[in-house]
DNA sequence: TTGACACGTGCCGATATAGGCATGTAATCT
DNA sequence: AGATTACATGCCTATATCGGCACGTGTCAA
């Protein structure tokens, strides 16, 4: 088998960059698909196809004005990924990223001492596991 | 051509559901592959790989103990994530939501009124743009 | 009405995985 | 030393895109 999910959520949706860019220039306002080819020097149809996949995960919405077909930022969308990314938002916040430090300056020193019969097993590391 | 990106940073990274449950179960604290494997019920071939990914950017780090490989989260890697995140955030929060809602109903409203010669352009839209 | 625009899609080729299976390597056990 | 355990990789198959190109449809201009 292969690939689990298809491009179905916003995860997915974001994580391509042309993508990322789409929604960079929606943020500042509704635009149409040839402003953002053209702000984005690619073919209108990649962009389309782009549009339509941010469109399927909700993270933009369309309007149509005459033959254009306005799309705006459903910021909303992203809420998803905020919550989860919520989870580790400490690991960079002030304590955690010194412990982090430390625990990389053991790890280099053991890497220094190569091995060797010691390491009797968590020799000098700190709280172990 | 074709795919621009290769899985090469925190986004890709982390769009792989799979990718995202080792995570989580790393945020609880340093594990083997062995444990990841069966907590997750998958085949330790599978996490190896998924690791692999995840270390490539920098996601987790590894320490080998003995025959084991511990492997630890690294959730700095994130921040790309949060900080490209933060731009939005206030697409959820307060005044910006109720701003959503209305600009929603009158889209509803325009589609009853069902095109027609009128819609002048921008009739009554809030903003206009 | 005819022609120019603005888009959305389908189809195609090249490429990037995800997971299954088997194998190679290093460390631990007997 | 030989067997076992814990991983990392390579190879293979099925599938999912990404971008390019051509085309069909709806809308505005003459």
């Amino acid at each position: 088998m292969a690939r689990a999910s298809t491009t179905s959520d916003a995860f997915n949706a974001v994580a391509e960059p042309r993508r990322r860019q789409i929604l960079d220039a929606l943020a500042g306002g509704e635009h149409s698909v040839g402003e953002l080819a053209q702000r984005l020097r690619v073919a209108q149809p990649v962009v389309s196809k782009h549009l339509r996949v941010l469109r399927d995960v909700n993270l933009v919405a369309r309007r149509d004005q005459g033959r254009r077909r306005l799309y705006r930022l459903n910021g909303a969308a992203l809420r998803p990924i905020h919550e989860w990314l919520r989870r580790y938002e400490e690991s960079w916040s002030g304590a955690f990223d010194r412990m982090e430090m430390v625990l990389q300056t053991l790890e280099a020193q053991e890497e220094l001492q190569h091995g060797q019969g010691a390491e009797t097993q968590g020799s000098g590391h700190a709280a172990q596991r």
